[in-house]
DNA sequence: TATTGTTATACTCTATAACTATA
DNA sequence: TATAGTTATAGAGTATAACAATA
């Protein structure tokens, strides 16, 4: 928490806690958590890909990332299939019901930004987001790539 | 993560949690975790109010609470005295220290501030606290607190 | 010898509930 | 009987490092 609970740095991030826990209490009806949606939507952008190029990208360590295609492919929404080159590794696949689960994934997302977005309308809404790429951009923000996805030591 | 990393509401969760590590990382270096200066602020501005209500107000628990006094007590930033009433309670109130590390830390958070939204010139940074202002609002944020001073169960 | 995925382990953080002393 | 603060304990989540298979 900052100082002046009114400046934007403070705003930021008590609105963007907010917004994550939303997201995240939606995400739970669909028995997932938000580093889920992250991964299928990256295997979906790059399918047979490996889990290394994969955690690399999200910003996931390996040991923490096995979990999460583990639980991924226990509901059978992505598939590890034999690297066609390279044994040690796997290749990563969507399944049907990993890209129907996707577009449910889609729908959440929207009304979660309805919600979330509520008192704005749709100008003011398109300005947000241009005031947040201009910070994202300047603070080497990675699109798409949720901080939360690596953790800071303190 | 959403599925649109252009939406405002990813953007917000991604600037949002960058926002709030880079000023953890800052408090760190004072020693202090960010839910410290949450406090430190609270009872500079309610003196003499107890541990039962400072975490009500901050949505901090009874348990996390003693150990975030705990630190500041043993750094000789705030001080448990006795209540005048209630002898179950303590008064809490700042020390000259704690003032003074209270400053700093409005000194980190200004630098904080800069560094962050330095894509932004003064009228868009308004323009960015008006809007987020909006939502806080129509959200049923509380001003001043952070949701992560208290975290939501899955 | 290096790398991929995996497992084991330790550490941090938080919530829950039991406890004490007062009211 | 209820409340303020504290302590104890357990659970979730994460990072670190060791490991087996393959390059």
């Amino acid at each position: 928490m900052k100082t002046n609970p009114s400046s934007p740095a403070f705003l930021l991030a008590q609105v963007g806690a907010h917004a994550a826990m939303r997201f995240g209490e939606r995400m739970g009806t669909l028995g997932l958590a938000p580093p889920h949606a992250g991964i299928l939507r990256m295997v979906q952008a790059s399918e047979g890909l490996s889990q290394q190029t994969l955690g690399a990208e999200l910003r996931i360590l390996p040991s923490r990332l096995v979990a999460f295609i583990d639980d991924l492919q226990s509901r059978q929404l992505i598939e590890r299939r034999d690297h066609p080159t390279d044994r040690r590794s796997y290749a990563l696949y969507l399944t049907d019901k990993g890209r129907e689960t996707l577009k449910a994934i889609g729908r959440v997302a929207r009304e979660h930004q309805d919600t979330l977005c509520a008192a704005l309308n749709a100008s003011e809404r398109a300005q947000l987001a241009s005031l947040l790429t201009k910070i994202a951009d300047e603070q080497g923000l990675t699109p798409g790539v949720h901080p939360g996805f690596s953790r800071v030591r303190p």
